[in-house]
DNA sequence: TTGACTTTATAACAAATACCTATAGGATAG
DNA sequence: CTATCCTATAGGTATTTGTTATAAAGTCAA
């Protein structure tokens, strides 16, 4: 039984005349005859009663048409939906994002997304880089946004802006009391106490990474999993922490650290990574696009990059 | 878009596996390959996310699957319904009879068709001859029980069994009182009160013609639209009546008639009148079968003719 | 890193089938 | 009784589906 079938059968029901039948349906009168046989014999039913004056539905052909006509609407529903899909008048998109960039990006993307592509279900998932990593190469999440290096093999990023390091320190600490706004040299940071985050996340490498390239091992005091947590510990006087400048807070705000420069302008890259693939879903396409325009129009530094997997360490 | 579309993608998306689907299928690699490329072409989305050692829906694939699925069930549910439809295990039949005959013939006939085909909806639809015919002729019945001569040259008969004719009289009638049980000539009743039934019903043309073929035109007494009713008159004496020896009642009922055998013992003919077509309905045929098989049981007098248009006025 | 082994996509050819034109077969209407 | 209308059938053409062979791309093990 074939579609075009149904649909002949149900023309003929609606014309009750085969040759009027075959007109509307563009085709000669033979092959409406030839195919509605066809499917009778396929059936072993008659549908139709014909004699040369009359073409009536039988028993079998009433019941057939109800529910050929039915197969028929759902069929053309089907395809309005994928135009719809395809048109992104509908869909599905779950981004996975850093609590950091959470609170600090997304509330100036998602917006955006909403407003241009009204009709697609938008999903926020929150958590590490490292379980955001898995996440969107196994496909629970569409698109993250996550900071350089990327780990994962089987994902693809682009890279989004460059977010400046800074150091927390207490207020009352002597590397602000002495020349406040001068760039620190981290190696002078040796013997400091630091507040880093756990395991798993991506800022902790960084700092790591930091302290490592200015040839020593930090002093680890405290470690959290929430940065903001970190960065009120140290305005407390708990320790330092290297912070990225999206989360520093305004002066005003209690338990707020002061923040130094430093030296060499350290930076992490924030990036939108999705899975390696042939063909990038046009969702994930039109988020990256809205993402991008949204944070040019911030007028932040956004990197106009050739995308791509360059898996430079930053 | 093709069934075989809907049916091959629903198959990968249940086996994840382009290779292994087509196996099952029954077909190359390749073939599905491209039918599924030439689907999602023609709806403008992707379906799946391949990859070398993946098979993943996309979200217009899951969409997709699901209306598929629903799809390709009511096809599955449209051939087995026909299928049932063309071993007779579902339909619907409309039965026109005569009163005489529903009250006498099916009894005999109708409970039979119910147990050989339970699944056949059976509706009985009773009136006079004229209008039977133009019912069945028309579709509005599918079979009638009717008697011969049949009018409309639309229709098609079977003939069941041959109906002795009797002429019913009071039972202090002369013809009765002088020697009961002689048949009747009916060249000697031209001058008797007749009771007939109204225009329209076979039977008063049969005893019509059966007096003009005696060389008379009766006098009508009476008229009725039911032949129970012209019994029962005849009993009390308002006259007499031919009538077919199916309604003869037992002598012990009040308001019966005495009975007498006609000379030349003229019959009517019972037959199953059904519209001409090439191809007669399975169910039609069916309760043709059914119905011969049923009187032949009974032991009636049925008429094992070559059937077809004979069209022999009796 | 290389080489064997997957898995899907593409190319070119073969088989199936849907459509076309022409015409037969039946029935109705003037 | 002829003219006309309608569906069915026959035979040829063109489209389409399927097949085999092979490419492209990725995984796994040595």
């Amino acid at each position: 039984m074939e579609l075009r079938q149904l649909n002949y059968a149900v023309k003929i029901a609606a014309e009750k005349h085969f040759s009027r039948a075959a007109e509307k349906l563009h085709i000669a009168q033979p092959s409406l005859s030839q195919q509605l046989s066809k499917l009778e014999k396929e059936l072993g039913v008659l549908l139709f009663q014909r004699s040369t004056n009359s073409v009536e539905l039988t028993y079998a052909g009433e019941v057939f048409m109800e529910r050929a006509q039915a197969i028929l609407d759902q069929v053309n529903q089907l395809t309005r939906e994928m135009e719809d899909i395809s048109q992104l008048k509908k869909g599905r998109l779950v981004v996975g994002s850093l609590p950091i960039t959470g609170a600090h990006m997304l509330p100036r993307v998602l917006p955006a997304f909403r407003r241009s592509y009204p009709g697609i279900e938008l999903t926020l998932v929150e958590d590490t880089t490292a379980r955001l990593e898995k996440f969107t190469s196994s496909g629970q999440t569409d698109i993250a946004i996550l900071t350089l290096p990327i780990e994962d093999p089987a994902l693809d990023y682009t890279p989004l802006l460059r977010e400046e390091l800074w150091l927390a320190v207490p207020h009352d600490h002597p590397l602000n009391l002495r020349n406040p706004g001068t760039p620190v040299d981290i190696a002078q940071l040796r013997n400091e106490p630091f507040i880093l985050l756990k395991m798993g996340q991506a800022f902790r490498k960084i700092s790591l990474e930091l302290c490592r390239q200015a040839g020593f091992e930090p002093t680890i005091v405290f470690e959290s999993s929430n940065i903001e947590t970190i960065q009120s510990l140290v305005a407390t006087g708990m320790g330092i922490a290297f912070i990225p400048s999206m989360i520093a807070r305004d002066a005003s705000i209690p338990y707020t650290p002061a923040y130094l420069p430093l030296k060499g302008l350290p930076h992490r890259t924030l990036v939108l990574a999705y899975r390696k693939s042939r063909y990038r879903s046009r969702t994930v396409q039109a988020f990256l696009d809205v993402t991008m325009e949204a944070l040019r129009e911030e007028g932040l530094p956004l990197i106009e990059s050739a995308e791509g997997p360059g898996h430079s360490i930053d």
